[in-house]
DNA sequence: CCGCAAAACTAACCTACGGCAATCTCATTC
DNA sequence: GAATGAGATTGCCGTAGGTTAGTTTTGCGG
């Protein structure tokens, strides 16, 4: 059953590399066959990076965003004397720079931190596309709004949680967001980071990750290994972390 | 001159307190006529709420936002322990919480930090808005990205400043805020709040917050006494806060 | 002008995390 | 299968900031 946005291009209906996407807003509002298909035909194909490559510098003129279809991303602003912060992981499914559509630049630069796939979609599009469906413009405003949540989350956790609770949050977090686009089993998740891109989340060093990992290892609460995390007891790590997934949106209502 | 909208609503064109916002708005892109009476009609005249008095709580369903007229706001969240963390400071001229229009209620509670006033604005008023006006849709879509490359410098502060840099960055980050809506001249600007509030900012405590600001009166860059900040040295403050105002998209610009 | 509460300030001590350096593990390449 | 290098791991020690427990100052209602 095809649309008539979907007649007009022929990759919309098609456009596998948006699926996740949808998962994700579907998770939090309907949208429908016309709605789905306008979106879709607007996301180029997805191109290739390889890790530890900066896709967008800080500052940088933006006239389109990047939907991340395979792989992880992260914000980051580097310090004066070395140091770096990484203010948002993205996952798959994840629009990674959407604020740049009314932001025209970033704040702070955009590197892959595994190999990635990246789905692009240009500004004009998305203008095009919210004239005609301002429900999907509203929608992606929401998923634009989700990422501030997710920031005061971890401005909370830096401000107050110990390195303990700081790492189990984040954990806590990512098997939520994960599961949301099919990425995660209730025992856990593959999670191709460093130690050091946990501390560059965590405001920490790589040396006190690691004796953070091997206490919440030794408590029998999760191990990351091998770029893969088990959880082994979620509610005692829920508890520890103090997590609770509210900040996450997951409801489904008219936005 | 009178548009249209304006002799419709008997506020539009008055309608005085939203000027800052409109200043606020204006320092990022051009707002004609018709779109300046369309948002003021939609704000409700203010209404005054005492210090210290959660105005809206976590989770709470909304179905309006509250333009700060005057005074401070805080967005929080409290611990179990009995810490809190505030996320954010808004300033007269904030959309405090229009996040909420796309979230339909918040992961966190909004507190006024001094007496406020705040004009409430309705969200099927803002869709009506929004349907006329797609710019200004986008404009407000704007301002609370804003916000969240403001969570970001936040979130930096916390991960990758000592103490003294990151009260003064924050210093440094309202001489900018408030000089856009008229209410800090190039010495400084009045500031209601007590250490232990800018303590649950900078995640330290109010005894560190007391030893920091020491630190910062005797090394001759500024001053916060009597709930008025006194920039001494502003670009000494702003070397060491390692701050650039960047991240706050001063530049005018279609957006 | 007094009495009171809240906030500011100080000092002595304590601890979570950082800094540094050495060692270990493991995957990759030739 | 030896060589290499990135990342993980551990131990020791230093320090920024927390904790506790005060005292002092400020603002305000009566």
């Amino acid at each position: 059953m095809m649309t008539a946005a979907a007649e007009r291009d022929p990759f919309a209906g098609a456009a596998p590399w948006a699926d996740r996407l949808l998962m994700k807003l579907r998770q939090r509002d309907d949208i429908d066959a016309e709605e789905e298909a306008a979106l879709r035909s607007i996301i180029e194909p997805p191109q290739a990076y390889p890790a530890r490559r900066v896709i967008i510098e800080e500052g940088e003129p933006l006239e389109r965003s990047a939907l991340l279809v395979e792989g992880l991303l992260a914000r980051f602003k580097d310090m004066r004397d070395g140091q770096q912060q990484i203010s948002e992981l993205h996952v798959a499914g994840d629009f990674a720079d959407l604020h740049s559509f009314t932001l025209k630049r970033l704040d702070h630069g955009i590197l892959t931190l595994t190999p990635c796939r990246i789905g692009w979609v240009g500004h004009d599009a998305l203008i095009a596309m919210f004239e005609r469906f301002p429900h999907l413009g509203r929608l992606l405003w929401f998923s634009t709004n989700l990422d501030a949540a997710i920031h005061r989350a971890w401005t909370v956790s830096l401000g107050r949680r110990d390195a303990v609770a700081r790492l189990a949050h984040l954990l806590c977090e990512l098997q939520v967001r994960l599961e949301i686009v099919g990425l995660a089993d209730p025992t856990g998740y593959p999670l191709a980071l460093t130690q050091n891109d946990l501390a560059n989340c965590l405001g920490l060093t790589s040396v006190h990750v690691n004796r953070v990992l091997r206490e919440l290892r030794e408590r029998e609460l999760v191990t990351f290994r091998g770029g893969h995390v088990t959880i082994a007891d979620r509610a005692g790590l829920c508890d520890l972390a103090e997590f609770s997934a509210d900040y996450l949106f997951l409801e489904k209502r008219p936005r």
